[in-house]
Formats: C-alpha cells, sequence, structure tokens
DNA sequence: TGTCTATAATTGTATATACAATTAAAAGAG
DNA sequence: CTCTTTTAATTGTATATACAATTATAGACA
C-alpha cells in the first residue's frame, strides 16, 4: 500500500517555511534582520534553490517577511500591523447615514501636467490633463474635496462630457474598466483653496487619499480627496 | 523608485495572470467554469508549465480562481470584491532601506481607567488598566508614538511581563489570540506630550491609528498610534 | 447489476540549470 | 579626495524534466 506515509510527509518548502515562522516567533531571527539567502537555505535544507525560493516567496506574501533583489531577505519590521480599511464612494456614505448629500462643481478644464503631476499620471510635464474639481457635502457641510486628473491621452472626449447627466467615475468605468487601482493615505494641513472650499481653519489636519486608476495597464486617472480631520475617519472591524 | 507600472518588459507569468484577470471580468469564463489546463496554457502561450503554473498558483492565492489536484482549475464563486482594501505601511519606501530600529518605553504602570477609557475598552471608568508607551525610532527618528491600554481584569500578568525579552504584541497574541480587530484611522494634530515625544512641531498634522483588539469576545486592548504625516502613510494597491 | 481495477487527466512537488536585474561594495581613474 | 567603473552577491524569471498524488471515468469481472 502507498500513501500511507503521505499523511505524514511535509512537501520541503513547507517544512522550510515552518522553521523560519518559528525562529521569527521565537525572535531568532529578529525584526529587520537578514535571514539567510536562498543559497543558503537550499545547502541548509538539502533542497535546490528554487525550493527555497518558494517558500520565501510564500512568507513574503504572507506579509512575514521581505525581500529586495540585490540586498536579500528580512524579517518584516511591522507584523500584523497593517489594518483593513474601507474607501467607500463618499455620495454612498453620505446616503448610508440617511443625510443629504450634495455637491458643488468648479471646474472642468483642460490644463498642463505640472512636475508632479505628471510623475502621478506617469506623462511628461506639459502634457495636457483634464482637470475637475467637486466639493461634496453632507447636510450642507463640506465633508470631501475632490480634484481629479484625467490622462488626456487616452480619455480626449473627458472634457466634453456632461457630468450632470453622467458622472465622470460613471463615464470613466464605462470606456474604461478599472483593473487596478492604488490608495494612499496620509495626513496634511489644507492650502488655502482647500480651506475657503471645505469651510476650515489652515490648522485642522486633514485626512489625504490619493487614488489613482489604472484599466488594461494605462494609468488613467488620479485623484485627490481631501477630509476635514474632525469630520471624517476610515474605519474597519474584521474578524480573524 | 519604482513599484510604478513596470514600463519595460512585462514577465511571461505577469502576461497569463492578466489575461487570465481580464477574461474573467469580461466574462469569457464564469463563475465555476473550468479554465484552461496548465498544460494548455503554456502551449497557448508558448512557456513552460512551471510558468503558467506560477501565474494560477498567484491568482489562486489571490482568490480569483480555485483548483482542484486531479480535477482542473476553475473560476472562485465568490468573485465578490470586499470594499475593504489592506492597508499597509510603506514608512519603508519613503524612507528607504538603510534604517536601524529602537525604541524608548516610557512606561508601564496600572493606572485607572477614566471616562473615554472606559467607553473605549467597555469597562467601568476607574476599572483598573495597564498602560504602556513606547515611542518607535529608526535612525534616531520617531516614527510612531504607540500607546496602548490592556484591560487588567482579563490580562492580569501583563505589568509583570518582561517586555526586553517578549513583546507586549507577542505575549498577547499567544495568551489571547486575536478573534476581531477594528481600526479607525484619523488625521490629528498632535498633543504637547507627542509634539514632545515625536520631535514635531504642533503644526505637524499625523496619521492617528486607534486600534482595538478582541480574543473570544472579550475586548483586550486599546491602542493609540500616532504618526508624523510627512513620514507615514497607508497605502493599497490591488487588482480588480 | 454492482464492485473492483486500471487508466488518463490534472495538479503538486522537486530539481538542475541559465540568464537577467538590482544593489552594495570594491577597485580604479583623475 | 571624489567620481566612475567594475565586480560580487542576491533575488527575479524562465525552462525542461521527472515523478507523486488525486480524481473521475472507462473497463473488467463476478
Amino acid at each position: 500500500m502507498k500513501g500511507i506515509k503521505k499523511s505524514g510527509v511535509r512537501p520541503r518548502f513547507q517544512v522550510i517555511k515552518d522553521s523560519i515562522c518559528q525562529a521569527i516567533k521565537e525572535r531568532i531571527y529578529l525584526p529587520d534582520e537578514q535571514i539567510p539567502t536562498e543559497y543558503e537555505l537550499a545547502k541548509q535544507f538539502s533542497v535546490s534553490r528554487m525550493t527555497a525560493n518558494r517558500a520565501i516567496k510564500e512568507l513574503v506574501a504572507e506579509g512575514l517577511l521581505v525581500r529586495y533583489q540585490g540586498l536579500g531577505t528580512f524579517v518584516a519590521m511591522v507584523q500584523a500591523e497593517s489594518p483593513l480599511l474601507e474607501i467607500r464612494n463618499i455620495a454612498d456614505e453620505i446616503r448610508g447615514r440617511h443625510s443629504v448629500y450634495s455637491n458643488e462643481r468648479y471646474r472642468l478644464q483642460e490644463v498642463k501636467a505640472d512636475k508632479e503631476l505628471a510623475v502621478q499620471l506617469g506623462i511628461t510635464p506639459g502634457d495636457p490633463v483634464f482637470h475637475s474639481l467637486i466639493v461634496h457635502k453632507e447636510n450642507g457641510q463640506p465633508l470631501q474635496f475632490a480634484e481629479r486628473y484625467v490622462n488626456a491621452a487616452i480619455v480626449p472626449d473627458y472634457v466634453n462630457q456632461d457630468f450632470s447627466v453622467t458622472t465622470p467615475s460613471q463615464y470613466l468605468s464605462e470606456l474604461f474598466p478599472l483593473s487596478e487601482i492604488e490608495h494612499i493615505v496620509e495626513a496634511i494641513l489644507p492650502n488655502f483653496l482647500e480651506q475657503e472650499l471645505l469651510d476650515i481653519s489652515a490648522e485642522t489636519p486633514c485626512l489625504l487619499v490619493n487614488r489613482r486608476t489604472w484599466s488594461a495597464n494605462n494609468l488613467i486617472s488620479y485623484a485627490r480627496l481631501v477630509h476635514p480631520g474632525n469630520l471624517y475617519r476610515l474605519s474597519s472591524r474584521s474578524e480573524i
């Protein structure tokens, strides 16, 4: 009969994973410390480099390790520190609270990308982009300053749309189905325009959500969503 | 700085992943439908079976596909994108990799819960809690002000631990395996103590991560993690 | 008919090898 | 000394190959 030993045999890559996990847990490998290279692990466990590579690659995916090409593999600095956040459409969020949603649209025009914007959109400074600016309000109180830049080379007709009948995100999602989305959250103080439109003081800290969207590997848009810190939070609660 | 769209060549396994992703998205492959076998994909994309295997294995890890040995690979039934995004600290990218970690511990003592803390921990004002305060630093620069309150009624020995050999999170996670976790992120201006310990001005906006943890329906701890907004960001990037 | 068996299909694991890409450090040039 | 170039170390990707494990099914057999 074969197959009996199967239940007892752990795959070799799993043995390596377990060993590294335990070493991290027992603080034999400390945070940010370099662990043995693939070559060394392969020798140590008498496996091929590919098998050691698989073990490490999976641990990286699980967040226990980080690795840098040319440098090595290191124990992740912050274990289990990554929150899950829900970033929702602001209008839905406001309506979900049974509040009155409204907005004010301030601009929709073609501009030339400055240096920073060019970096964000992966284009060349001076390239044309479409710029729109909307302030979303809850019960008349400004809750989000939403500035969006769209790559004009990819979406040339964006500026000609009538966004009173459709919405920018609706228009974009139909023509350019979302393939990838990036959010970066940071804390800032509002600039003058943001102070004015959000009706807040210069000392009110704000949550800034930077959002970039891709469609079929094209970087379509970059949005800057500014929220007054005293009115808006990102939260999540999850079972493990 | 990379991490932006790889402009040059896309790895072959990535091309296969993209192709399958898109086919799922466009409902060319329907939920529960079998997709081509590794052998067929390898032939179709003119790659080795190992490369096709990698593409599929990663899509399985991402939840788009499920596979059964001996049967085949199928489109996952639940394509329900949770709006929850896993957000990770990208302090590494901001600071670069030449970092030396250190921390300073300021307190570990039993205190009585005030009204606000009692609300957070679901206890009665005056109940005992353990309070610890650590400032995490890299290259001597303060990066996180971490204030943690632990319910003393549930974890009575917390204050007696020697946290130079173990860590608070390690101790807690072993005795009280995490069952639920809540994060609330907001933007604040630092109070005087935070300014001092983080070595920032009163005008530096900060990201505050409020974290509460549960174990077996007991509210174990409440942590207040304050990060200077210019050094700390939360980021997520996900394929759809 | 019902049950066991062999087989084909498919995924799972493992190896040896090769070359590319990235990084830090050493070596060299001025 | 400073700047540039080269080199070594390490991870990233890719291939060809082999055999193991699992599953459904077709076929053999009683």
